[in-house]
RNA sequence: GCGGUUGUAGCUCAGUUGGUUAGAGCGCAGGAUUGUGGCUCCUGAGGUCGGUGGUUCGAAUCCACCCAACCGUACCA
């Protein structure tokens, strides 16, 4: 045993958590609810490893100086730099690309699994998180990004969650490129400011339309007194891109998605410029034929702008979409542990990302997909009291009453019924006495406990006690001898039918949960 | 990264103007009950007072630095 001073102290790293059963068997359901839809549209599993070069995971190169901004990286024999994933996609581009001329295109692909961030955790926030994500790859048609949102809105309503308590919401990263080159900020010497007005575009939901106006002209100052730097726009196009991102020209009612005269007519108008429009600009006109014929498609297939939804002002990930990018949201409220409610915000999301896959060839592989949170879904569910907690029961113990290796095979014969007859069953393997096994059995949840003494023994008998009954029972007893005495909640029955008497007790205790 | 708040037992927290051996409740272990989980009573284990250095006859308490956690903010491919 390790002496006072130099024992080591037991403890988690930040960010990371310890899973218990409940968590390991609801995620589990979960990701099998989820992974039934993708099935069920066609899509064939597919995983990578944990672990893959860095420079296959995308512009994060470690330097020396930092070797682990963002990722967690380490060096390999030959010193080549290998990464923790730090999402599916990256890897999955190098999956398809490594495979490209066997695989089938399009490539249409689900997989689950761990993913690792090495930034500063927060509520909800973990270094690592589990991911399902599905991908179809190699092809550029956005009937493809359409069934990825229809498919999220199946996988959210497989995991119980109802009509009304969802939202997909559907942009064109092209009309946002559309919008910031008629406002003027085209051009690659403006490439910094664009993605400063994407950030703060991507806040409208946590600080509202004048937050934003603080983000996108000079700069805002939060509670803590710290000030961000705005991008610095004018009055004029402030007002534009929060015309562009305010909800009125979210899709309402049963129509298709048209953008509205306003962003045609009145942009213009607010740069004091008539001679451009938006209606000449192609990367708008393209992304608004996008989403007009995404907003179509899902239409059809019957899903209605109360799931999925074309909202100007997603914008998701920076860097890497291309295209159409979507973003599955709940939208009833949340109560977090200590009893306030959040905004809970998004579950899942994905887009297109026509450039990732090129990367590693000379040819364009356009690829569209969609990854879903299960931690934060399951945080959500549970605080909602929506997880579905399909009870897992406890095993039956057989107590150890006699120490002695006849005795022990006896209990362990008993034991051995039981789970040939499919019941979780455990012998007592510590070394502590009657009470404490009782104390054992009531910690662990179980049904019952068997108990077989001398006595019983000689009859050819068993004693099968009701935990669930007797708790229940003990309530109305105060004295303890008389408690101990009336033995509640147990009775006795020939050892033959341990079996069938444990099954009555577990079907009874079924009924009364039903109940 | 920046700003703020907080660090005393497994958990929640007391601890006076610096003063002997740092406390409580809950939890845990044992006993009352050699064969019964609850209740009650009794007993016990568990602390380098976040760390290091300093001031002082004397520091959980005062000072400096460091570390960690929490909140906000930034970043989040």
């Amino acid at each position: 045993m390790a002496g006072k001073a130099d024992k080591v102290k037991a403890r988690l790293p930040r960010g990371l958590v310890d899973r218990h059963p409940a968590d390991i068997r609801a995620v589990d359901e979960m990701v099998a609810k989820i992974r039934a839809v993708y099935e069920l549209y066609g899509f064939e599993p597919v995983e990578t490893p944990l672990i893959e070069y860095t420079d296959a995971l995308g512009k994060f190169l470690p330097d020396q100086d930092r070797p682990n901004e963002g990722v967690f990286s380490f060096q390999d024999e030959d010193e080549q730099w290998l990464s923790l994933r730090y999402d599916l996609t990256a890897p999955l581009a190098r999956f398809v690309a490594e495979n490209f001329e066997r695989l089938p295109k399009p490539y249409r692909s689900y997989r689950a699994g761990w993913v690792f961030r090495n930034e500063k955790p927060g509520p909800g926030r973990f270094r690592q998180f589990m991911q399902v994500d599905a991908d179809t790859v190699g092809t550029p048609g956005v009937a493809a990004d359409a069934e990825m949102c229809m498919m999220m809105a199946d996988v959210m309503e497989a995991l119980g969650i109802a009509h009304g308590d969802y939202v997909i919401r559907v942009n064109n990263r092209k009309v946002l490129d559309g919008v910031l080159e008629g406002i003027r900020l085209g051009g690659d010497e403006n490439a910094g400011r664009r993605l400063t007005v994407l950030r703060a575009i991507d806040k409208l939901d946590k600080f509202g339309p004048e937050g934003v106006r603080e983000l996108l002209g000079k700069g805002r100052m939060d509670e803590s007194g710290d000030f961000t730097k705005g991008a610095g726009l004018d009055e004029a196009q402030c007002s534009v891109v929060l015309e562009a991102t305010a909800s009125e020209n979210v899709l309402s009612g049963q129509e298709n998605y048209k953008p509205g005269q306003m962003l045609l007519h009145k942009l213009p108008d607010a740069l004091g410029d008539d001679r451009y429009s938006l209606a000449a600009n192609s990367s708008y006109m393209d992304g608004i034929r996008e989403l007009q014929e995404i907003s179509s498609l899902v239409k059809s297939a019957g899903y209605g702008p109360d799931r999925i939804r074309i909202d100007p002002s997603v914008v998701r990930g920076l860097e890497y979409y291309t295209g159409p990018v979507f973003e599955a949201e709940l939208t009833f409220p949340v109560t977090n542990e200590k009893g306030e409610t959040v905004q809970f915000g998004s579950v899942g999301g994905g887009g297109r990302y026509d450039g990732l896959v090129s990367r590693f060839r000379g040819e364009p592989v356009p690829a569209t997909g969609i990854s879903i949170g299960v931690s934060r879904l399951m945080t959500a569910l549970r605080n909602l009291g929506k997880l579905e907690t399909a009870e897992t029961v406890a095993p039956v113990v057989v107590l150890v009453m006699d120490k002695e290796t006849e005795s022990l095979s006896r209990y362990q014969k008993m034991v051995s019924e039981l789970r040939g007859a499919g019941i979780r069953a455990e012998m007592y393997l510590g070394g502590a006495g009657m009470k404490a096994q009782m104390k054992y059995a009531d910690r662990r949840g179980s049904p019952c406990v068997v108990i077989q003494g001398g006595d019983e023994r000689e009859k050819g008998e068993v004693q099968i006690k009701d935990l669930v009954e007797g708790k229940r029972l003990s309530e109305e007893i105060e004295d303890n001898v008389t408690w101990r005495e009336a033995r509640p909640a147990q009775f006795s029955v020939p050892e033959g039918d341990l079996v069938d008497a444990v099954k009555r007790v577990l079907q009874a205790q079924r009924q009364e949960r039903g109940a």
